[in-house]
DNA sequence: TATTGTTATACTCTATAACTATA
DNA sequence: TATAGTTATAGAGTATAACAATA
């Protein structure tokens, strides 16, 4: 038995698949949240009880550090963040999550992270084999980083 | 022996983690031909010889038709697609892809097509099974829509 | 009447550059 | 001098609503 094509190639093109359908999911529901899809990024990026850097987040969200005032500002107004003060820099300025900032990034969190409907309509068997793979291809990233 | 964790949650929160990485990949390749994100996505949506209805291309790109307006002045203006009459209906305007931006877009896939080092590091063994599951999941959407 | 694409409007995201205040 | 965050600016994406041409 033999491909007929590169196996890692169509692997990733049906990844891709999967990827167009996500998009769809995180812009409802952002919407839902009457929230911009970057801002619901934004949210979701800050770990519940902890304390973020804004550069640090501007690194998270691949964009520049400008832009992240206003992303901050918008949701700051809406009660979901807070700017603090950083002890040993006063140029830092450190983002909290709020405790509504908490419930609306776990309920949205939750949500995102149920698998959809072509991965949950596999068998056992199937997604436990899907899952081994994609453990291996991140420890690769792993090792590689080492 | 028995999992600790539901595989397809896993399995998911796996994924998204390539997806990411895809992300950044399409940012920097865009940058690269002078375009935005948006522009290099709905270059990519046209097939090469085929035409499209600004309103399909509104339906692929996940935004209102208004928005395709804009999009497409741009494209035009850098020569990378044209409008065209629709022979049956003179509402519709057809969207084809110029000589330049068939190049660009042939180009562009191909280097998104390349699969990241994390899946290219696979045994060939584990890219089979990868692909395999992946097939299934696939099909199982097809499945559901009959 | 309904549909396709455009325009007008308002808001968000985006990078660059200049600025403030710290370090 | 260098860095963290802001502001100013200009361009691009975004939805809504109103519009023209056509069906």
């Amino acid at each position: 038995m033999y491909d007929s094509k590169d196996p890692a190639g169509e692997a990733w093109e049906l990844m891709f698949e999967l990827f167009k359908g996500m998009k769809r999911e995180r812009m409802n529901l952002a919407q839902e949240y009457g929230l911009s899809p970057m801002q619901l990024f934004a949210i979701g990026s800050l770990e519940p009880g902890e304390e973020m850097p804004m550069s640090s987040l501007a690194e998270t969200l691949l964009c520049d550090a400008s832009n992240v005032t206003g992303i901050v500002d918008r949701l700051e107004a809406r009660g979901l963040l807070e700017r603090r003060a950083a002890a040993h820099d006063r140029r830092v300025k450190l983002l909290a999550l709020t405790e509504a900032g908490v419930r609306l990034r776990d309920e949205a969190t939750h949500r995102l992270a149920i698998p959809p409907p072509e991965i949950a309509g596999l068998s056992r068997a199937d997604q436990r084999a899907l899952r081994d793979v994609l453990r291996q291809a991140i420890a690769q990233r792993e090792m590689k980083a080492a």
